[in-house]
DNA sequence: GTATGATTGAAACGTTCGTTTGAATCTTCG
DNA sequence: CGAAGATTCAAACGAACGTTTCAATCATAC
């Protein structure tokens, strides 16, 4: 199961890993079918479940082949951090870096398959299916704890829950920014829907200030003003 | 088109609008069928494209019911504090309340059905469909004119560009948050998938001032670092 | 060379989807 | 009442989907 014997079977299932990212990135998971995935791939519509037995699995793997590098990555770099720490805390910058800037990093050198991969991440953080929420959740939840921990010890007067909330929206703010998905069509840079290195490298320092900004902000206050002024509360329809 | 004349007509409407917009909420706009939706609002499938005419054009009107709505409040809010401030620029933190804060109380304020819209916005602004995105940039483009002009007055000293960048990060990190998406599974609360009014009425002061720590965060260095430490770049596979 | 197992190929299966059809039912109004 | 139009209903359509089947082809080892 491990090393195949035969010479080209590494060739077809990389065609259609490669074929699916594009794909799966592209048009979410329900939107690409094994037909546009094979057909792009320039192999046989069974191939796909000859090598990967169900289109759930052939997803599985697509997300699998690189994300087991960048958490491992991740995990690499962090570790480092600590050592050179020698015990104390890190800053926050230096962790959200660690793991923000290593996604976008290792995007920019892979060249357009990175930037593809990066893009099928923001996506894919967003589907509803149930069984992607549980691959994510299986390949994350390590990486998840370290880095958790690392910001608790580096934030250590700002609650944990508050932490975990703020891991949250920084979440949100980078696999939205990286998806390209650009709704609103507010960022009048991307006409193509496209993404370049130069913009991914414009990308990652903008980023990284407004998560810092957002993650060391004030903390709310306590009494969460519950009507802040009369208006938008207890109002029916117009009589 | 405008007031119709039989009794119940409007009661079978608002039913399948009512239960397209759970439905579009939990499945997104591909998972969710024209026989799912019917089914729920007790109707006959033909029904919803007797009403309106295709999937498309009841998603369109999903939307549009409760849009319109909530971007003619956030408009009235904006001007009511422009005149109140007459001709001062604005905070920052007001503007970001009355864009997001709005949103927010009117979910709490309409209940379940309030609720249900909030996450299927979230949801909505991260699917792939063209017609969507076009949908809601039309809906969106003029509220968003107002609301850029405003933070770019409230903001002298923050270039316009990175301005618009944040907007979309904030974009990113809210929808996120309101669309329940915890794929990571980080926010221990939500163990339903469900949220209720104290959730959510805690959640609006915590992603305010998260948003605006964002907002307001100290701009990147021009010098974006290019290579932040040897590694991660110029690399090939391996040999 | 030939047997063996891995891979590919073309075709079909059953299901579900959005949509359409045409008759049946209900509502409204003269 | 009865004609007219609005609405509902059951049934079907064609297309697309994931998946399966089985024979054909290829690579490898005896």
């Amino acid at each position: 199961m491990d090393t195949k014997v035969t010479t080209d079977n590494r060739d077809t299932r990389e065609r259609i890993l490669d074929a699916a990212e594009a794909a799966f990135m592209t048009c979410g998971y329900d939107g690409a079918s094994m037909r546009q995935i094979t057909g792009d791939a320039s192999v046989n519509l069974a191939a796909g479940h000859y090598h990967f037995g169900s289109k759930e699995a052939l997803f599985h793997a697509v997300l699998n082949r690189r994300l087991q590098v960048l958490n491992h990555e991740r995990l690499r770099v962090l570790d480092e951090l600590e050592a050179k720490a020698d015990g104390a805390p890190l800053k926050a910058s230096q962790i959200l870096d660690a793991f923000f800037g290593t996604l976008l990093r290792m995007a920019v050198a892979h060249g357009e398959r990175g930037r593809t991969f990066l893009r099928l991440i923001g996506r894919t953080l967003t589907e509803p299916a149930e069984f992607i929420r549980t691959v994510l959740s299986k390949e994350f939840a390590h990486v998840l704890e370290r880095y958790k921990a690392a910001l608790f010890r580096a934030l250590p007067d700002v609650p944990k829950e508050e932490i975990v909330w703020r891991f949250h929206f920084m979440l949100g703010a980078t696999s939205y920014a990286i998806a390209g998905i650009d709704t609103l069509r507010l960022v009048t840079d991307w006409e193509t829907g496209e993404i370049n290195n130069d913009d991914l490298e414009r990308l990652l320092p903008r980023l990284m200030s407004f998560l810092l900004g957002g993650l060391r902000a004030p903390l709310p206050t306590t009494t969460p003003v519950p009507q802040p002024r009369g208006n938008g509360r207890n109002r029916r329809k117009k009589p």
